[in-house]
DNA sequence: CTTGTTATTGACTGATTGGTCAGCAATGTA
DNA sequence: TACATTGCTGACCAATCAGTCAATAACAAG
């Protein structure tokens, strides 16, 4: 018990308002590198520099700090999203892109893309969380690309595809590509470049979803 | 020598030969009901009707098990896809969609659907399974993709895209389907219909794909 | 029936971790 | 300085689980 108790007085200080936001920034740090099962809480409160005991001071277990990340990170960035929405005027071609583009350098680049491989991850072993994260992020997405194509297609835009399987199928390699950056990347040589991959998606995607003036009788009569 | 003992006194039979593909079958079921770091190697005995002392016996370790479930469920199906490949003879189109559905009809509809979720969700936590994972099934079936999408340009049917990406962008929605299926699809009330799905995206996408004969100025370009 | 061989068991170990709480140290007050 | 309040600590508990191993049951041979 050599316990030096010398000149260091101080040892700690109070900080009772910053303790919040700095374990929220610290548990979306370890969640995304360790994935929630995996997420030790000594970990997350060593990183906010206090104990597991006053971690567990502001959030009354795992469940609930994992949801309060979700709630201050991915939530709002929805909700920007359907500002955009509300605030466009024009193509829907061009809110589309706006749209995806937005999300990936909002969420994609961020330490928040993490979050949906996380969630990939963990949905069948936490049914609760899956559940509060398909109701508060994925629906949500989902609902606003949806409204997008409904409204491209009844401005003449966009073919008359179901839009259900249309939105599917346009965020289905934004989400992959998420996806792909928190797992697999770091075992390929040569990493996907983020912007050609999905530059080369939207053209695709657009190109196939555009209404064709009177085309021949190859393209896309009603897509089954 | 059929005197079959009094029945009570039996506990267990001697079943050496019989014991590898039991632990293996009933390892494919838990890795894919929980995640390879949350499946207990008691569980994987017990639904083997064995004990767990057994497992060991057979497999040194739970790595060393979900290799060999990999080596003896995704390794054969991709090496299925490559024969196919090398038997087929006609448009390319045909052979993309021989390959992506046949994929989904043998491993998109059966056990070994959830191990790509499953290795999605470990990667970063496992990277030496990563690797193999990596190795073993994702660099040969991507390969696979890329070969048949650059023999179609080859052949004047494909429009000539890097064929990196346009490997990644086909694929991404099939694999998203299996993570999907894995993972969320239990939150949604209206379930999604795989063959709906894959039938508009295979649309969309050889349509993308398929050079035009002499198209106007909108179509793709060179795809930056 | 006896004896040797081996497939199988299940209790045990050691390490890990979510969650708890009695006590202490920082600060405020007089 | 003495006392009160409270933010914070870290040892501790209980549960979990990969991996081990001495004991034992099944079988075969003589």
């Amino acid at each position: 018990m050599p316990k030096t108790a010398s000149p260091a007085l101080t040892r700690w200080t109070r900080r009772k308002e910053a303790r919040p936001a700095e374990l929220l920034a610290a548990a979306l740090d370890i969640f995304v590198e360790k994935g929630y099962a995996a997420t030790r809480l000594d970990d997350v409160a060593a990183r906010a520099g206090v104990s597991k005991g006053t971690l567990y001071l502001y959030y009354d277990s795992k469940e609930s700090l994992f949801k309060a990340v979700i709630r201050g990170g991915l939530v709002p960035a929805i909700q920007r999203g359907e500002k955009v929405f509300e605030a466009h005027s024009g193509p829907m071609t061009e809110l589309l892109e706006k749209i995806i583009f937005g999300w990936w350098e909002e969420v994609g680049t961020s330490q928040l893309g993490g979050i949906p491989k996380l969630m990939f991850a963990e949905a069948k072993n936490f049914p609760e969380l899956a559940d509060f994260y398909y109701t508060e992020v994925i629906s949500r997405g989902y609902g606003l690309v949806r409204k997008v194509l409904e409204a491209g297609r009844d401005r003449g835009e966009f073919i008359a595809i179901d839009p259900e399987y249309g939105t599917r199928l346009v965020l289905a390699p934004l989400v992959f590509l998420l996806l792909w950056r928190h797992s697999f990347s770091m075992c390929e040589r040569q990493p996907i470049d983020p912007e050609k991959y999905l530059g080369i998606h939207m053209r695709l995607a657009i190109d196939g979803l555009r209404a064709r003036p009177a085309a021949g009788a190859s393209a896309l009569p009603e897509a089954r």
